[in-house]
DNA sequence: CTGCCAAATGCGAAAGATTATTATTAATAT
DNA sequence: ATATTAATAATAATCTTTCGCATTTGGCAG
């Protein structure tokens, strides 16, 4: 059912392809850098290469299936795209990452590009604080 | 009278970092990386290493002198700060950045940041798009 | 002004992240 | 089933950033 997705961007069936799908697809870990996915494929004792990963998750990304963050540390970090485009609230202290999507501000955005003459391909919001968690 | 700006936040008044401060307060190259600034240093007959370039900008940071910016394309970015916060625009063709500050988003921002219980610490709005000039 | 000491720099090496190379293997169309 | 073509593994290479240590320099006491 997945494989369908792959198919119709172009990309070959393959077990590396599926197993990284299916990595990311697990709710409990959105948002992976791509050294994330290598230690969670070696964990379920699949011997995948770090540079596949690597490859492979480029490929995903340039076929729309998956978004690069550039977060703060030096990794990017990938999330599978659900189409519903949305922006995100990180922890500094623990990692957490939440979701959010505001229309007020993507028309705001809109605007704004608009008024310096830009056309829009692509934007987005970073808002880095402290979660209720990590306040106590 | 910029070294008065060293003085404050702790740190000698070196001529690495003297030099660092004058190339990143030209104008016309501000968002400058580590890289590019290393290059102007041997542009100006400064014989500064790379490593110091890299270890002045992130104490510069750290005192918040400048700003690190994590847009595309590996390599972090830095900019002098101003006390005035502002987001930026970025053209995906020329490089071309632009800044800008709007308070209707930083005010939802606020909103949202509330809401999810997060205090916020920093926030960056990146807008990628084509510029007017890129159009044509 | 001189010299001391902590702090800063330079250089090379190392670490971390990502991409390229190439021989081998696997997926797809026929 | 086989040929064709693309994908993978493994390793090396590259690029960015940081570290370690010997040397130098700025700030300050005398």
């Amino acid at each position: 059912m997945k494989s369908h997705n792959l198919k119709k961007v172009g990309l070959k069936v393959t077990l590396p392809r599926l197993k990284i799908l299916e990595i990311l697809g697990k709710p409990a870990q959105r948002h992976m850098s791509a050294e994330d996915v290598y230690k969670a494929l070696l964990e379920a004792d699949e011997e995948i290469g770090l540079a596949t990963v690597y490859r492979v998750l480029t490929q995903f990304e340039t076929a729309g299936l998956v978004e690069r963050h550039n977060f703060e540390g030096g990794q990017a970090v990938f999330e599978l795209s659900e189409g519903d485009h949305h922006d995100h609230l990180l922890c500094v202290k623990c990692g957490r990452v939440d979701e959010f999507i505001d229309e007020t501000i993507e028309k705001r955005q809109q605007d704004i590009a608009e008024k310096f003459g830009y056309k829009i391909t692509d934007h987005c919001l970073y808002i880095y604080g402290v979660c209720s968690e990590c306040q106590k």
